[in-house]
DNA sequence: TCCGCTGTGTGACTTTTGTTACAGCATAGA
DNA sequence: TCTATGCTGTAACAAAAGTCACACAGCGGA
């Protein structure tokens, strides 16, 4: 069962028939709810997850003031920083939070470590997604230098609604601001500027894109 | 010769006597001279250069603006990106211009896929490697998000003080304004403020740190 | 020494973003 | 149906960053 689940969602993880069955031995399936946090910052990493269903919201918080969102964690992706912190035997630099209602593969630390040493197929995987993840860093940071607000509240809407898969978003302007980095008035403004270009459609609690910007 | 440089600047890839003297036999050395182009956005990658001396500028450009410098790279670093560029076989999202004449060890790319799947500690390397590189990253992203232009500029001049080693540093403000984005009558204004309180003190083409903000 | 080029300083203004303050709207539950 | 609470809209102002215009300083070559 769990090897079907390998098969159907980690494709590149079981070409070998050999890998596939060692981690579907030694890993463990999990479900976790909305806004269950499951990785903290500052906390020593104790195992790899791997999406199977769900969202899973990426943060990076700042010493004093807030917390950023980095990037959504989807069906075949894993938490790349885990693989890194975990080997370098570091503490995690980022906070991972239910978006909706999660099953994930758990690979524990230490048999992690060994399947890396042992099968190729493995790196291919992680080095895959983060290039994947390291890619929308880059983005974000050149958004934030060249673009305005306005521009950025629209990626933000867009690459939500890519990772529910639906045009509509169930957000208040407050947890938008929260996402970015910025205050709720702003959003409010900048979100009825969008309005009136026809770009989205708002009511309370939720937010329809319409147009995509690209 | 080349067992002997990894010996020194490449620790971790040196334990394996093995390892060490299979990237030596593959490996050439190259001399870069400052401003050189060694990694060109949008190129396919064909060899991991293995930092031995001099610094490395990385940039990441934006389609319609500017560029922007990421990070620096130093003796016994690499550019991470190119490892997994390369893995998946995709085009550099990134730039590299050297920024101190440099020597570089080079590995071609089908042999470093090859090291990457026999070799363990090259992968540990690599995550090493990479996950230092995303922190940089991510706290560039916060910086962004949560500070002034004002710290966001201390943060620059220390960085690069500390790439080159030294309190004075050799760039006129216009080539700050490049590589952060913004535009010279900024940075002269800012910095300005910065030697009103001290931080630093002005010169034609120079810049010398004074105190270092953390 | 003088000229010219590049680099720097700065005032005045615009745009963008954040802040304060408050009013009105929507919806769930009493 | 009414009301409390959370969500949204918006004006007015403040702060930060970018733009424009121009003066002048420093340095290197003729």
């Amino acid at each position: 069962m769990k090897e079907q689940i390998l098969e159907t969602y980690f494709p590149s993880l079981s070409k070998l028939p050999e890998l596939r069955s060692e981690l579907a031995r030694i890993s463990t399936v999990h479900t976790y709810k909305k806004d269950e946090v499951i990785l903290r910052e500052g906390q020593y990493i104790k195992a790899i997850p791997l999406l199977i269903s769900g969202i899973v919201k990426v943060y990076k918080e700042d010493e004093n003031e807030g917390e950023v969102l980095l990037y959504y964690l989807k069906q075949g992706e894993s938490c790349v920083m885990s693989m890194t912190t975990l080997m370098k035997g570091e503490k995690s630099p980022v906070k991972g939070v239910v978006e909706e209602d999660a099953e994930i593969l758990i690979v524990p630390a230490d048999e992690a470590i060994a399947i890396a040493n042992k099968y190729p197929a493995w790196n291919s995987f992680i080095y895959d997604l983060f290039g994947r993840k390291y890619d929308e860093l880059l983005h974000m940071i050149t958004t934030l230098i060249f673009s305005t607000n306005e521009h950025r509240i629209m990626e933000y809407l867009e690459k939500t609604s890519r990772a529910i898969g639906q045009t509509v978003i169930k957000k208040t302007h407050q947890q938008i601001a929260q996402d970015l980095g910025s205050t709720r008035e702003v959003m409010s403004r900048t979100l009825k500027k969008l309005e009136h270009q026809g770009k989205v459609k708002l009511s309370q609690g939720s937010i329809q894109l319409l147009q995509h910007s690209h």
